[in-house]
DNA sequence: GTATCTCATTGATCCAGATCAAGGAGCGCC
DNA sequence: GGCGCTCCTTGATCTGGATCAATGAGATAC
């Protein structure tokens, strides 16, 4: 198990600039908790205040709650990401791990106040924050608009550019995520996700090793499954 | 019609903090130009680098392309919102404008630049992406797990919310978007969205005046139709 | 090694919302 | 101020994915 220094000194190398001075990493430290999780054990956050997330080693997917039971996984983290978890509003959010996970928790506002001095870090901040605004933008357009087929294409496309193993050219990929999880992800249900992991199987697009192991075959014709645009203006 | 300095001058105030030294608005009116757009055209940016837009007057949906034609509202933007347009990746992305708007541009790059020295600009463009995430992340939730009623409900409060004028317990919408927008925003049909607001209208939760006017008359009512989450953990 | 339990797959039926098809109403233009 | 056009509403039918219902296959415990 990792110590809660070595979680801390992996949140400074990956997220403050180099030459940061020794007491300013000081200051960090006295704001961040280091959080061990177990698989399927859900992070306990202020409902009332936006909390900072470092994910140091491991998986986790963000829920939404609606009425009815209903859940939506807003997005998967993994090894390295860092995210913000909003206060509740109309909805309720929680952030549970996938596998087992090491994070770095900090008050959100707090953590920005520190960082008000380092605008390396703020900077940081803001292009980690566009690049998940434009995952779910993506995600938008996904859910909005595309077949099931184009869903779980779209889904294994992007798994593939962030935790894919590439190996010639396929693409190997071991999925932390269950079924339930994908199709939650993907307003599907764990029915739908299974018939197309069928159908792109039945069609040489895939190859699937037990739950969790997937290999994408021809990454180029998933790209056409997946309804993205072709070159044209 | 605006000049431009009247539009840059409403970004400084809006956007800039208050003592703001000269020279550095001096170096951010260099960057940015001054665009005007008529109802229904796009505004026209580089597809390989991003675009930080401040929306001085009018309003504005954020349209994401996918094959076949299909297209899904990322967004609506009104007066006084900033919005980053990203560089084209596997969908291609328009801003276009709903009425009249007078906005201003700025290279992404250039205005971080701009704005490195100046953390409280930082600060509240980290806010405002903070705001767009959040709002993006409502919107994920509805297209996945919502219901057609849920989602017609859940648009309504939200603009409420961004544009509505409180009149006593009433809310008064005047919407500046149309029901193919209103539709391609929910995923969903014109006719489909035309049906939930005649259902609204007769359960007398709203009414409506004209294309774009509507009155929410109930709000608690529309909450739980929207499927929010009641009171409870 | 095998018992067991959960998760995934496959099949049959159903339904919310899409699609197809007319009207009707608001708004701009001449 | 009325002509015409576009947008909106309403109705009928169709369908992709949900729901219901069994198996089947991996993982974990013993």
């Amino acid at each position: 198990m990792h110590t809660c220094t070595d979680a801390f000194d992996c949140f400074v190398s990956r997220v403050l600039p180099k030459r940061t001075g020794p007491e300013t990493v000081r200051l960090f430290r006295t704001l961040g908790s280091h959080v061990h999780l177990k698989a399927d054990r859900q992070l306990h956050y202020p409902e009332d205040e936006p909390t900072l997330v470092f994910l140091c080693d491991g998986a986790t997917k963000l829920v939404a709650h609606a009425s009815d039971h209903r859940e939506q996984v807003l997005a998967f983290h993994f090894t390295g990401d860092l995210l913000t978890l909003p206060a509740h509003g109309a909805h309720s959010y929680t952030l549970e791990a996938l596998i087992e996970c090491d994070l770095m928790t900090f008050p959100y506002a707090q953590f920005l106040q520190a960082a008000e001095k380092h605008q390396q870090v703020l900077t940081q901040l803001l292009e980690r924050s566009t690049v998940s605004l434009q995952r779910s933008r993506e995600k938008t357009l996904t859910l909005g608009r595309k077949s099931a087929l184009e869903r779980v294409s779209s889904f294994l496309l992007s798994m593939a550019e962030r935790i894919g193993r590439g190996d010639g050219s396929e693409v190997k990929l071991d999925l932390p995520m269950s079924r339930r999880d994908i199709a939650d992800s993907l307003g599907l249900t764990i029915e739908t996700v299974s018939r197309q992991f069928t159908l792109l199987r039945d069609q040489g697009l895939i190859r699937t090793q037990g739950r969790s192991g997937v290999t994408l075959l021809r990454v180029d014709e998933l790209d056409r499954r997946a309804g993205h645009l072709r070159v044209a203006a």
